[in-house]
DNA sequence: TGTGATACTTTCATTGGGCGAAACCGTGTT
DNA sequence: AACACGGTTTCGCCCAATGAAAGTATCACA
């Protein structure tokens, strides 16, 4: 829409209805993750370069919408609107509803650590997530994101995006993260990889994303014939190789995929 | 602190620090909650009072922050960032870690549904829930809050507090909101019970959030003398009675409960 | 094809609210 | 007592936030 990027006036955000004072709240809230439990008004004034007298209005307003709560000693932590922001939000999700009985039964069937999961730009978003005893899984929660080229969910759902699409998403990927001894090094690997999971409509992972972890993931639908999320199975290398994923492993990971897919199709 | 009310300029708002921009987006984003997924511009105008252009701005910026999502038919929904940030703050908390073994113990040998929960303000908010099959069960979610005084966690936690603490949290109830037949009614009513509890150190809830619900609840204590959370068993009226709660439930339950108290005090 | 309604987008002028420098305060440390 | 540090409050400037109003896109119904 806006053509004129002629002058020098291009500003950093390329969003001109965008808020100023708004976005700096939300700065503010980004930076509480997994792990950033809490923070002193200084820590994040140093994080986000706000000076001082304005990140204490921000964190005032926060406060007291409930979005941040302060300890007795004085450090700030999500609320409680963020937390029943987040579950509701959660749970609201039809996906997520529809997915917990087929979930629950895979996970009991297989014994095996079951996840359902999205793709958000270039990463995939673990919606749920039913872990077994295994010692070593993916140090991942509900909620977390992981890159997808290094995941069997992520390079599933990477499969069935259009070249353009894919291309946008994970066009300016560097391959150069920490990962997995397997994990692809370049943009033509990966598209090797992506042909072979569209041929045969499963993707498997084999210590890509950090040794000794493999998974298996099919594809869910919804109404569209894109899908709409990815199920898989993560083991630990010690307990399963490649082939052993590809037996009863992926056949009951069908079952359960099938039976998600039909209950969103009923809604 | 603001003695100063002597003008008619006290303004609706008490914080002297308050951004209305950030304020109002945050308004915006408390629209979503469990009964509401999604909503359109139009709607949110309407529920907020806030006028068009301005909320165009606000949801503008929402959604380039990844708070707010829009569906191919142009809904807003709650984004990735309302996801991450509310399960980074509900798996962040040391407590909901802790507490994670000794609850689904707890669920497995009594078959029952396990909660957990703390105190904010009047209400008791769900931090975590682990449901049993029973049919008829209060509709609460982890995030979820109720009113404290019709719960057995939020009568046994408002039972610990000073008269101070009390009287800032439920001085302005009502006791008139829809509850259960046995709902207390009055402040007195209130006082008693809580006095009861603090007796016998346990909380009984017996048909009065609902109809067919009763629960037992005992503290979970940190390093201070003041219990940080409170976990209950709830149960459907048709298998337990009140005295069933008061037994073997009982027992297993203050088992529960010792055993996070034992690991919240060796963090 | 035309008419109107609805929902959203963009413009624009006006002004009040957001802004950060700087001063101030309270507490703990040397 | 002097100092440092983290947080709070003041103050005046000025620009960014605001909402009225105009513009646009889409759909429904004739």
């Amino acid at each position: 829409m806006v053509i004129s990027d002629d002058l020098e006036t291009v500003k950093k955000s390329g969003n001109q209805y965008r808020i100023e004072s708004l976005a700096k709240g939300l700065q503010v809230l980004k930076l509480f993750d997994e792990n950033t439990v809490s923070l002193r008004l200084r820590e994040i004034c140093e994080r986000t370069g706000i000076p001082m007298p304005t990140a204490f209005r921000i964190v005032s307003t926060l406060e007291e919408d409930g979005f941040l709560d302060r300890t007795p000693d004085g450090d700030l932590q999500p609320g409680v609107s963020v937390l029943t922001l987040g579950s509701a939000a959660l749970r609201g999700s039809s996906l997520v509803q529809v997915s917990e009985k087929p979930l629950r039964h895979l996970a009991e069937t297989t014994g095996e650590t079951v996840n359902l999961g999205i793709l958000i730009n270039d990463q995939v978003l673990y919606l749920a997530r039913l872990r077994n005893a295994d010692l070593v899984t993916a140090n991942v929660q509900v909620g977390s994101t992981l890159p997808a080229v290094y995941t069997s969910m992520g390079k599933l759902l990477l499969a069935f995006l259009s070249e353009a699409e894919l291309d946008e998403r994970i066009g300016g990927h560097s391959f150069t993260a920490v990962a997995g001894p397997n994990a692809v090094t370049s943009r033509a690997e990966l598209d090797a990889r992506l042909a072979v999971i569209r041929e045969q409509g499963y993707s498997i992972q084999d210590q890509e994303l950090a040794q000794g972890l493999r998974s298996v993931s099919v594809p869910v639908f919804g109404r569209a014939d894109a899908p709409v999320a990815a199920v898989n199975i993560a083991v630990s290398s010690s307990r399963h190789d490649v082939e052993s994923l590809r037996g009863a492993l992926l056949e009951h990971l069908r079952e359960a995929a099938a039976d998600i897919s039909v209950r969103l199709k009923a809604l």
